[in-house]
Order: C-alpha cells, then sequence, then structure tokens
RNA sequence: GGCGACGUAGCCAAGUGGUAAGGCAGGGGUCUGCAAAACCCCGAUUCCCCGGUUCGAAUCCGGGCGUCGCCUCCA
C-alpha cells in the first residue's frame, strides 16, 4: 500500500497561528524536524519521556504517509544549570553531561523509542554558534556588552508573536533583570564571558560560552537549513526559548518564518502542577520502566492527545497497564496465525479489516493517539468476538480472523510501538517449581479431585503467578498479567 | 496583575455545528468443575454555570466560576 505524500491529508496543530492546518513541507515529499531536547544534568522523569514518544511516533506515521523525515534532537551540554550541579558535585561539566546523556539514551531504547537521525550537541557545534553570534552582530541585531554578547530585542518588531503576546507588555512584565549590561529587559545572552573554572571558548567576542537558545538555531540551521517544517518541545518552552530562537534565526539567517509548524506537547503533572526536575517532584523514569516495563509506560504517555496536559500516577500507570493487557493477550494468541486469505464476514469482520486505515486516519489528525488506541480497542473486541467469544463461525473463517488480527497489531505496533521484540525484556520463563505445580494440577483436574487441584491454585499463586486453563491446555503467567 | 490553555459518566479520555468514541472500575449474563481470559447486555436525555447566534451547539459568540501553564531554570 503506498500512499502519496502530496495527497495525504495530514493536519497539524500550530502554536503560531493557533489552529490546526492541512500539513504541507518546504520541500515536497521531505520534512525536517528539530526537537529541543534535554540538557542533561540530573536523571530524566516521565515528563522527559512524553516528547520521546511523541516525536517518535510523528516522524513514523509521516514516514508512513510517504514522507523522507530527518529528525534532529540535540542535547544542551552546556548551560547554567549543568554548570552548577558539576561544581556542586565536584566532577567536570563535560562529565556530567555525559553521563546522564548516556543515560537518556539508554531509557530511549527502552521505551521504544528509534534514535533521532541526528542527535548534535552543543559543545560539538561552538563553531556554528559563533557563526550565527557574528551575522547578528553583524546585522546589529546584537551588540556585545563587557564581553558579553546580547540579542537586541527592539531589532526584532514581531517580538511576541509566537507565544501571542504584547511585547510592549513584556517589557513591563518581566522580571527586573538586575543586569545592567543589557539595553532592555527582554534582551537575552548570545555569549556568556568568560568565568574562571566553567567551560569556555575562544570567539571573535572573546572568550566565553554559548548562552541558552543560541545553541538551537545554529544546530537547526547546520543541519535542516533555513527552513524547519516541524519544530518541537514541551509547552513550556514557548517562551523564551522558541521564541528567541525564532527572533535570532529569522534575523541571523534571513528567513521569514524559518519554522512551518510549531508544535508543542501538553506537560506531565503530577497532583495537579508540573513535574519538574527543580522541584523533584517527578517520577524517575528509570524505576518506572523497571515497574512497568516500556511498552506501557509508552502506551501510558500516548493515552491522551499530546497537546493535552497529562496527570502523571501510580495508579494511572496501573490502569493503563490492565488496559494494554487486553492488546497483549490478542497479540500472544495471534503470533502464530498465517496471513489473511480472504474476507471476514459481518459487521466485526469489516472493523478487524478497515482497521489500518482507521488507525492511519486517526493519527493523520493532529497525531491523534488517543483516537488511535480507540480504534485499536474496538479492533481487538471485534476480532476477540470472530476468534472465540459467542463466535459461531467454523473454523476456516476463525483462522482468518486470527490472521487479520495479527496483521492489525503488526500496523498497531509500527505506528504506536507497542511490542518489545528484544530478547532481555521478553516476559520470563516461569519457574520449574511453578511449572511442575502446574502439572500437578492438571493431573488432579483429569482425577476429578478439585479440592486438590484449588489447593494447588494456591500454591501457584504463592509463587506470584496465576494459573489459565484454555482449550489449549492450563498455562502459568505472572500475577499483574503479561508483561513487556 | 497580563497572556494562554483546559473544564465531557465513579476515574482516565476522544469528539470543533447534526443529535455523546474508547479504556479502567462497577452490575447482570454466556462459557468454565470453580476460576481466569474472552464475548454479550447495562451507564452521561447530556458535555462547569448563565445568556446569545442557529432549524439545530459539548462544539460558535459574550459574561461568570474553577483548575493548570507561561510572564527569562524548565520536555
Amino acid at each position: 500500500m503506498l500512499d502519496d505524500a502530496n495527497t495525504s491529508a495530514i493536519s497539524i496543530y500550530d502554536t503560531r497561528s493557533g489552529r490546526e492546518r492541512p500539513f504541507s513541507p518546504a520541500h515536497p515529499g521531505r520534512v525536517g524536524i528539530y526537537v529541543c531536547g534535554v540538557t542533561p544534568y540530573a536523571p530524566p522523569h516521565v515528563g522527559h519521556a512524553r516528547p520521546l514518544v511523541i516525536w517518535d511516533v510523528i516522524r513514523t506515521h509521516l514516514e508512513r504517509r510517504g514522507y523522507l523525515v530527518t529528525l534532529v534532537q540535540n542535547f544542551t551540554d552546556v548551560d547554567d544549570k549543568l554548570i552548577e550541579r558539576a561544581a556542586r558535585d565536584g566532577v567536570a561539566v563535560s562529565d556530567l553531561a555525559a553521563r546522564h546523556s548516556a543515560q537518556y539514551l539508554a531509557l530511549m531504547e527502552r521505551l521504544l523509542v528509534r534514535p533521532p537521525d541526528i542527535m548534535p550537541r552543543a559543545t560539538e557545534h561552538v563553531p556554528d554558534i559563533i557563526e550565527l553570534v557574528s551575522r547578528l552582530l553583524e546585522g546589529e541585531h546584537a551588540y556585545t556588552s563587557h564581553g558579553d554578547v546580547y540579542f537586541q530585542v527592539a531589532s526584532a518588531p514581531d517580538y511576541g508573536l509566537l507565544p501571542r503576546r504584547d511585547a510592549e507588555a513584556m517589557k513591563v512584565g518581566a522580571r527586573l533583570d538586575p543586569n545592567p549590561d543589557k539595553r532592555d529587559p527582554r534582551d537575552f545572552a548570545l555569549w556568556k564571558r568568560q568565568v574562571p573554572g566553567e567551560p569556555s571558548w575562544p570567539s571573535p567576542f572573546g572568550g566565553g560560552r554559548p548562552g541558552w537558545h543560541v545553541e538551537c538555531s545554529a544546530m537547526a540551521h547546520r543541519y535542516l537549513g533555513t527552513e524547519i517544517d516541524l519544530h518541537g518541545g514541551g509547552l513550556d518552552l514557548v517562551f523564551p526559548h522558541h521564541e528567541n530562537e525564532r527572533v535570532q534565526s529569522e534575523a541571523g539567517y534571513g528567513v521569514r518564518p524559518h519554522v512551518g509548524f510549531w508544535v508543542h506537547n501538553g506537560l506531565v503533572t503530577t497532583d495537579g502542577t508540573k513535574m519538574s526536575k527543580s522541584l523533584e517532584n517527578g517520577a524517575d523514569l528509570a524505576s518506572l520502566l523497571d515497574r512497568f516495563g516500556g511498552p506501557v509506560v509508552r502506551g501510558f504517555l500516548l493515552s491522551a492527545h499530546y497537546r493535552s496536559p497529562l496527570e502523571f500516577s501510580i495508579e494511572a500507570l496501573s490502569e493503563h497497564a490492565r488496559a494494554y493487557e487486553r492488546i497483549k493477550r490478542l497479540y500472544l494468541a495471534t503470533r502464530d496465525a498465517a496471513p489473511p486469505a480472504r474476507d471476514l464476514p459481518g459487521e466485526a469482520g469489516q472493523r478487524v479489516m478497515t482497521f489500518p486505515d482507521q488507525l492511519l486516519r486517526a493519527l493523520d489528525r493532529d497525531f491523534n493517539t488517543a483516537r488511535a488506541f480507540a480504534e485499536l480497542f474496538e479492533m481487538v473486541r471485534a476480532a476477540n468476538a470472530l476468534i472465540s467469544g459467542a463466535s459461531s463461525l467454523p473454523s476456516r473463517d476463525r483462522e482468518n480472523a486470527r490472521g487479520f488480527a495479527r496483521r492489525n497489531l503488526a500496523v498497531a505496533d509500527a505506528a504506536l510501538g507497542l511490542f518489545v521484540r528484544t530478547e532481555g525484556e521478553e516476559r520470563s520463563a516461569v519457574p520449574e517449581e511453578v511449572e511442575a505445580l502446574v502439572e500437578a494440577r492438571r493431573l488432579a483436574r483429569r482425577r476429578h479431585d478439585f479440592a486438590e487441584a484449588d489447593r494447588l491454585r494456591e500454591q501457584i499463586v504463592a509463587y506470584g503467578y496465576q494459573v489459565e486453563d484454555t482449550p489449549d491446555g492450563s498455562v502459568a503467567r505472572p500475577l499483574g498479567g503479561p508483561r513487556g
């Protein structure tokens, strides 16, 4: 099934215009995406996982619709926070950044996220940053002040466009910056002068390091050119980060607009408030992955539309784990099914056969993963009804339904990333002792000694397993349902 | 204080003008030695409140109330 990229009906919500618009890239058939990554100074929490998973789905869907996608996601590996933390812990900034970047990549893999095409680091693009700052100085969009370089906000007449805020009001409303080196409180640092003990690089405007915001403009330009089709990040980056990035890119590279669609994801909250590293109320991503497995955490993050706020709790995650179990069970039950050979009867049959199209259509509409899951669950119910349940279908049709289910789950897996394929994460084998108890119980049931059978079941439960009797025999599963 | 977003069943959550998806929890049934799983049936005469536009509004407009976010650390 081939899709013509030019006729696909993808629409995307754009923060700048405040509405959903039909998507079309600057260059037909190709999409350049820049997503703001992290400043690797602390272990990630669930909130950091959201954009990772969302952009994995977006990227994959655009590819599925025929686009050639380039996804760039950066590491801002030199920054105030990093410097403070490194000083506090008595380690080198580069070591701290390297350690947390590596951990971030490992967690990304556990979330079943494909690595972005390019993952640039700010420290490896200092020449690009210097070049941009030089251009801004030449164009008089920036000025130097005691070794610092500031962007002159007054030179961007439309400042406030992205956050849709009044530029003058921002001047008044801005927190008073005690920095007398700035001409305007809204001005922001492009280059920070060298401070002993801090990382620094030589530059035409003196030794120092990049300010926050420039690195993204420079790296996006380096890998994607002057027109970025999709630019993403958390909603909390809209201002100041993305707005500053926008004005400096447009002023420095002379393109406007330099971004087609600004795509911002809603924030993950706990107890009704935003999760953040500084507040330390974030649930540690690594421990959640240990407890629930990649697919469940991933599915939870996709269970709401990406722009909605998402309230995190162990209960919410557990609830999603139970929902996921329905999908996983069908997956396990149809793994060995042969490909579908002919049409399925009835309404349920229609539902099952048309699923791939329904799923893709849901994603066309601003990557509506919540709706995609609804389609998935409806398909699962219809497939189960055909395969087992009250189905009166002949076995040939049932087998065919299994084939369609397998195909559908493969499609859903490709689009949403539902199932782990690596050995290490697969469900661990049932211990021998438990297998022995299952066998003993089978014998007890065969001689109709149900009291003994029930006693053995209790023993199996004591091992943390639950036994299920199916037409194909009895199987033990870990309590809490299938994992990963 | 300014700007923005959101407010849908017990809980989570789709739905942007045509008469309320899906999931979890709960109740009843089928199947089963009993369970589990699966399937079937049951839930908002109604979408925070009040007005307005319209033949028709959860959806558009105005005004309240509430929650959250941003206003130079932030995914």
